[in-house]
DNA sequence: GTGATTGCAAAGCGTTTGCACCGTA
DNA sequence: TACGGTGCAAACGCTTTGCAATCAC
């Protein structure tokens, strides 16, 4: 039942969608290979433009099914932005957190360890229950600097 | 040119339209006082319904041209919520955070002075520069706890 | 008086749904 | 072969635009 050892993200996205039940057609290695590949959150559109290179007989509605069934299974998750909600990025486990940059749109995880002792104050002083929390930051990342200062 | 010292946000909104070259009309009057008086981020619908009961012949566009009003003077500000990212808040100034609660909607602001620390590490160990941060935090206000163990 | 603002209707745009055909398992 | 998945077209819902009438100043 289970696929062998992925060497790629990509690989191991289309391991999950099968042994998940899921068949595996053109269409859907098509967004998943585009998906998997980016370090920018994408829309629909943009995901739609970059996978017919591949396929082009891809339909849009396709995407908007498959983004649907990878954020159902956690391979992606949706990244909102001041103008743009609806954009997707490969998911990541545990409390990672979203460095985006406003220059390449380069998306960066970061380990929010500190962040323990601002939830329990927040906890102590208003009684509020924490359940989820969302930390994203918009900056210019290190390859953008040095473009800049060139 | 400058209006009287205002008993009310909304008050204090109209004021700062007036002073800005804005007209004072019913229709911004009746959006101005739904949000000034909400303690939960509002889309355009919800501003509508709540504000025709002020002002019966109001328009939906009146209330999408109010928003971008009161957004670019910055006396609102839009939340992205996982399912709801055009609802709108009175904003605050100064580095203030978001909790959101999941049952009844209210929205309070709270400090986050802890972060700097985080932010210098980021900064550090990745070289991405750091220009502005959004902090959510999605869960229960106190409130709504005591509803629950009644 | 006059020009900003309004509400209506229509257009626009991104997303979802219905359906017959196709292709994976 | 069966039925999950596809692309197309149409429907849908939210937001924006064009415009003549209105109303704040």
């Amino acid at each position: 039942m289970s696929s062998p050892a992925p060497q790629t993200l990509a690989q191991a996205w289309l391991g999950r969608l099968k042994d998940s039940g899921y068949r595996l057609t053109a269409s859907r290695r098509a967004v998943v290979r585009v998906l998997a590949e980016s370090d920018r959150a994408l829309n629909a559109t943009e995901i739609y433009d970059l996978a017919r290179q591949r396929y082009p007989s891809l339909g849009l509605v396709s995407v908007y099914r498959t983004l649907e069934t990878l954020e159902a299974l956690e391979l992606i998750q949706r990244v909102h932005q001041p103008d743009e909600c609806h954009a997707y990025l490969a998911a990541f486990n545990g409390h990672q957190h979203l460095a985006l940059c406003q220059v390449c749109g380069s998306a960066n995880f970061f380990r929010g360890d500190d962040l323990g002792a601002l939830f329990d104050r927040v906890e102590r002083e208003s009684g509020f229950q924490i359940n989820e929390h969302w930390l994203q930051l918009f900056g210019v990342c290190a390859e953008c600097q040095q473009e800049v200062a060139r």
